[in-house]
DNA sequence: AGCACGCCGACT
DNA sequence: GTCGGCGTGCTC
């Protein structure tokens, strides 16, 4: 007798252990670990995951598997101890860490219908199943048919029918193959009758193409024919049909230009060196690889991914997802072609489900690929390749909140190889660790074919006010934005806030339009002349007067992309500017699309959020313009200033690449802070210095880790006394190094109407922290489920909303 | 998350 | 007296 113990697709704590189910002798060879089935639970039919085989259980009442939902098991071993660890490091379900790790075309989707089971007739029955045996719930929920069916369920006439399905499957197309022949084909083109022209061009087109098997729609489309025109071929037994996998391939139409390994500068082939020792040896190391911008880092990843395919291992390579672009992607298929399978989220979801079974049926060897690609089913890991190892994004910001980098380096130790952290900004994190030689640093200095990196001027924004000029360009800015005119070359915009004006502020009473859930400022957007909650998506038309005290002098402050587009079109009006933020590139290939545009020439300027930050490498930008260099200095986030200097340094890395020479303009109300001052000289290591001993005095990261804990109810009194016990709770519970602060307000105090108090931990050594943190969510389990009380921990957070 | 079971208000 | 509201608790 064989039992299963299967993780089930129910997302709560009471559900989050393993359940025993019976295999039915027919699977008993088949079934394996890491395959998914649906199983019955409760009256229902749901999705699992099979962890483990076993002989004997403690549960009495067994049931059975009630099929297999895969043929191979999905999760390979290591994927479902990493599954295990994950959920442990950062307490979430079980069930939310293994399905992270897989595309979401594997989410279950549940389907409920009605099965008519009399044989007899019923005219009722007949009439509300038509013809059919089967009823969708939905459609009889809408013809409001559910008191009668559950009459007839008593009645024994119907019965409900649980389905498990994917949420996106294989594609398949209708393939055919001429079982015929040549001769006999010739003979059968002969025997044809006049007017079975259709015929006898389909039988020609066979002739021509030889006995394999080719695509319906080919034959369609080349011979003109019907679909009924084969149907009787098939039927006359000319032809066999099948349908055959076919992957979506998101990059079908494109050629990729195979590239060549460059000649490598010698501070390539330095970097290079105990990188290629680490591959051969076998042995696992994390390099910190520090390369300004325009180093040539992508050139030494693909080099070092050369040596692993070479040695017949597999590949993984993060890029953030905003410099996903088809340039990088063109990179890495440029070298190595079909072995590189691609996974972001500008895919949908059937194409990233083919990517990933490239993967799992060892067809590609690479994956280039956003956060979630740490998790690919490679079995051979030679690799592992984070570049711009500074970016946010590679920590997941819900459930499970894990970051990559860590993942990277568990699986680096599992398959011992080198783990390779790229960036010419390293995050402070991994720069202090590089220094106490737990990642080995590796620098790149200088730029390729040694262009000097650009001339950066600082602007001080409030001297231009001064002087009288109140636009949003200084001037010297605005001189240089037309000498580039003049000369033909390209300049780039760099703003970071989207929309128009980003709040509505009356000046004669001070007061701001705020968001009546959320308590933060509305956002105005002239697109729909309307003000957004950019937190919950709260819409109010805007006021003619102040609400407050009725003085009609409302009026919009600060600066969005699209009035700096509007402003440029007034006062340069010849210039062609293209404007790039999350409204212009929502459609799919808008941003590919604009990008193209620019490269083309077929714009002056490209104006542009956090998107244009990176990857951007054309020949012909000599002019990086940063509007305004300190909205988000003063972000509620002990970040602020790291993620400043490294949003301007990226951004003066985008000029002067290449031939020409390159001129940065950075506008700022704070000229004198560091971050701004030291981006400005893109001084890294005096940055480094300066911002460690800020974090020293506020015991921030890295003298300290954080844990965050959010708790947020629909009433405020709860959440203070919850968030007061809790604290109380760790500060009994923790060690005496570790600092607990709060109950405090979150930067965010409400969020659709749900107030939000925090409790931040600092601490240096804490083995049993999440232990403990485990403890405190088991404690207010009953609370959560009845009072609908939320409680959010966040190890290691990077937003601190 | 569902779904069943169980205990109290407004109707035939 | 019953239909149905949604609070509570369980699912191998």
């Amino acid at each position: 007798m064989r039992i299963a113990s299967v993780i089930v697709d129910v997302p709560t704590m009471n559900t989050d252990k393993l359940f025993d189910y019976l295999v039915p002798e027919q699977w008993e060879e088949f079934i394996q670990p890491g395959m998914r089935v649906s199983v019955p639970f409760g009256p229902r039919l749901i999705q699992g995951f099979i962890i483990e085989l076993k002989e004997h259980t403690e549960v009495m009442k067994l049931k059975s598997i009630h099929e297999p939902l895969d043929i191979y098991p999905v999760l390979n071993e290591e994927l479902l101890n990493l599954g295990k660890w994950l959920s442990e490091q950062v307490l979430c379900l079980k069930i939310s860490a293994y399905q992270a790790m897989l595309p979401a075309a594997m989410k279950a989707k549940y389907e409920k219908v009605f099965k008519r089971i009399d044989d007899r007739t019923n005219p009722f029955l007949d009439e509300i199943f038509g013809n059919k045996m089967e009823l969708k719930w939905d459609a009889a929920s809408e013809r409001k048919l559910l008191p009668l069916l559950q009459q007839e369920i008593k009645n024994g006439t119907v019965e409900i029918k649980y389905l498990v399905k994917n949420k996106a499957n294989k594609k398949t197309i209708r393939v055919i193959k001429c079982l015929l022949t040549n001769e006999e084909l010739l003979q059968t083109i002969e025997g044809l009758s006049q007017n079975a022209l259709k015929q006898k061009k389909v039988l020609e087109y066979f002739l021509q193409n030889g006995n394999e098997y080719i695509p319906v729609k080919q034959v369609q489309e080349v011979t003109g024919v019907a679909p009924t025109t084969i149907r009787s071929l098939i039927s006359k037994g000319y032809f066999q049909e099948e349908n055959k996998e076919e992957y979506r391939d998101p990059y079908e139409h494109r050629i990729f230009e195979k590239t060549k390994p460059f000649q490598l500068t010698e501070e390539q082939s330095m970097a290079m060196e105990p990188i290629i020792r680490s591959i051969e040896g076998n042995y696992q190391e994390t390099f910190l690889l520090n390369g300004v911008t325009g180093s040539g880092k992508t050139e030494v990843y693909l080099q070092s991914i050369q040596s692993v395919l070479d040695k017949g291992k597999e590949a993984i390579v993060l890029v953030p997802e905003i410099s996903l672009t088809p340039q990088m992607v063109e990179r890495f298929k440029g070298r190595f072609g079909n072995d590189v399978a691609v996974l972001h989220s500008g895919l949908s979801i059937g194409e990233k489900y083919d990517e990933w079974r490239k993967i799992e049926r060892k067809e590609a060897r690479v994956v280039v690929g956003a956060r979630s690609a740490i998790f690919a089913p490679f079995e051979n890991l030679g690799i592992i390749i984070i570049d711009e190892e500074h970016e946010n994004s590679y920590k997941q910001e819900e459930n499970p909140r894990y970051h990559a980098r860590d993942i990277a380096i568990y699986r680096g130790k599992l398959h011992q190889c080198p783990v390779i952290l790229g960036s010419a900004t390293p995050s402070l994190e991994s720069f202090a660790r590089s220094q106490k030689g737990v990642y080995t640093l590796l620098s790149m200095k200088k730029r390729m074919n040694n262009q000097a990196l650009p001339s950066v001027s600082i602007v001080d924004m409030r001297e231009e006010l001064r002087e009288g000029n109140r636009s949003m360009f200084s001037r010297e800015l605005f001189e240089k934005l037309q000498d580039r005119l003049s000369k033909k070359e390209q300049t780039v915009l760099f703003l970071n806030r989207r929309g128009h004006s980003s709040f509505v502020m009356c000046r004669d009473c001070g007061y701001v339009l705020q968001c009546p859930h959320c308590e933060i400022s509305l956002t105005y957007h002239r697109f729909t002349s309307q003000m957004k909650c950019h937190y919950c998506g709260y819409e109010a038309s805007v006021p003619s007067v102040c609400p407050e005290c009725d003085s009609e002098h409302i009026r919009y402050f600060g600066t969005g992309t699209q009035k700096v587009e509007e402003e440029l079109a007034k006062l340069l009006p010849e210039a062609k500017v293209i404007r790039m933020d999350v409204d212009t590139t929502s459609r799919k290939g808008a941003h590919e699309r604009l990008l193209q545009q620019f490269q083309e020439g077929k714009a002056d300027i490209l104006l542009g959020t956090q998107m244009i930050a990176k990857g951007l490498d054309f020949p012909n930008i000599t002019l990086v313009g940063v509007l305004s260099a300190d909205t988000m200095l003063h972000l509620p986030d002990f970040r602020a200033s790291e993620k400043t200097f490294q949003l301007l340094t990226q951004v003066s890395g985008r000029a002067g690449r290449h031939h020409l020479a390159g001129e940065v303009v950075i506008q700022t109300y704070t000229p004198e802070h560091y971050s701004v001052e030291l981006a400005g000289k893109q001084d890294y290591d005096h940055f480094y210095k300066k911002e460690m001993m800020m974090r020293k005095l506020g015991s921030y990261p890295p003298f300290y880790y954080l844990a965050l804990i959010t708790v947020s109810h629909e009433d405020l009194m709860k959440v203070v006394s919850i968030t007061e016990k809790i604290s109380n709770y760790l500060h009994s519970k923790l060690s005496k190094e570790a600092i607990i602060l709060g109950p405090a307000t979150s930067p965010i105090p409400k969020i659709n109407n749900r107030y939000r108090y925090q409790c931040l931990i600092k601490y240096k050594r804490e083995p049993n922290l999440t232990q403990q943190l485990r403890h405190l969510l088991e404690h207010y389990q009953q609370q959560i489920t009845s009072e609908g009380l939320t409680i959010n921990i966040d190890v290691n957070p990077y937003m601190m909303m």
